[in-house]
DNA sequence: CACAGAATGGATAGGGCAATCCATTCCGTT
DNA sequence: AACGGAATGGATTGCCCTATCCATTCTGTG
């Protein structure tokens, strides 16, 4: 579901299927070497396709780039609709799961979106505007957890739950950055053990 | 103060003073543009010497980035000297001059280490571990400031400073991305806020 | 002052990579 | 079956950028 999608080109399923292929395989790499370091070559290979096949379905590099951006912000959101945001057992699972997941990647990578909020903010406005987008979405799916959280009446009612929603996004990245680079879970762990220590706080405190 | 040292280069103080233009110029460009999009030339120009005297400096670009990375830690450190991270008082005098800091950029660049952090993770792993180390030295800065709040009873003996210490850097490494991302320092806010938060709440419960 | 090594200048090679171009083939529609 | 546009193939262009090379000028030391 990508929010900012301009230009309907038509495609037949088959064109569909290959651009998909291009994006998958763009994901891939870019998250493994980055952006800087993927070239067009790498993708036309990985995704096994011709160079003008690349230009057919997307401008530029850039363009390519963005397809990833809202690609990754799909998949990272859908792959967490099934936790629940709005009680301290979901947020405990959920963090159980990230955590498991760097695990699997020895810590490698990092955020799919964050890391390329990182590479692309100062160099590349539409594609830090992409991010800023996906962020939003993936801020909104804890937003209505912890609103859902307070209406039950278990959050303080002078808790802003969106701020708290922010708070919480921003120490995951925090964490999957200063992961990523000590490659060990620990800051993950600990910024997420905080955040969520936070909230049961909440649960009876003011802020 | 590099911790990183192999090569003892005899160097004559007009020769040091020509290597620090160039690291200057390369951490200022590279702080703006990224490292990706920061050329040699770039760095020539902008430090107004020869191309043949940056390989006379360094050994390659990655060499400099290194030394950009760790001139950048010795920075931000030796900025942070003057706050006090044993009592809430000087944690949130800290938070308001980190906020500040972004506003003046207008939330451009991001954290000079951690956004390198990103950049280089997965294409440099020297590049990686001097962006490490250079955590490891801040965090040791925040974790001795919680440790003398701990000393002091002012916060909960089953308390990890430590681990508090980590908490609170990857909260600020998410905000700074989050904020750099959006070009808004409410996500810096949001996560300085809600860590501080949790400090001031174990100053008399239990984690 | 003479020598060695450091510092500087500038030109250039050489590779890598984004992007273009011209065909050719595939596919849906009438 | 014929037509138009989509999809594909692969060669090629042209630029950017890292790194090297050789020559020349400083600077400190004995």
């Amino acid at each position: 579901m990508t929010t900012i999608s301009p230009s309907p080109r038509p495609l037949t399923r088959k064109g569909q299927e290959t651009r998909q292929r291009i994006v998958d395989a763009a994901a891939g790499l870019i998250f493994r070497q980055g952006v800087a370091h993927t070239t067009i070559e790498d993708v036309r290979a990985a995704a096994d396709v011709s160079s003008s096949q690349l230009y057919h379905y997307f401008d530029d590099k850039p363009a390519l780039v963005r397809a990833v951006v809202d690609h990754q912000a799909d998949t990272m959101i859908g792959g967490q609709e099934t936790f629940d945001f709005s009680t301290l057992e979901g947020l405990r699972a959920w963090r159980d799961f990230l955590v498991a997941a760097q695990r699997e990647h020895d810590c490698n990578g990092g955020c799919p979106i964050g890391s390329l909020g990182g590479q692309l903010a100062e160099t590349d406005p539409e594609g830090r505007a992409h991010v800023a987008e996906g962020f939003k979405r993936w801020e909104a799916t804890i937003q209505s957890g912890l609103r859902e959280m307070q209406a039950r009446g278990e959050l303080t009612p002078d808790t802003d739950p969106d701020t708290l929603a922010l708070a919480l996004l921003a120490a995951l990245q925090g964490g999957l950055l200063l992961t990523q680079v000590k490659r060990d879970t620990k800051p993950l762990e600990a910024a997420l053990d905080a955040m969520i220590e936070l909230v049961a706080r909440l649960s009876g405190g003011s802020w």
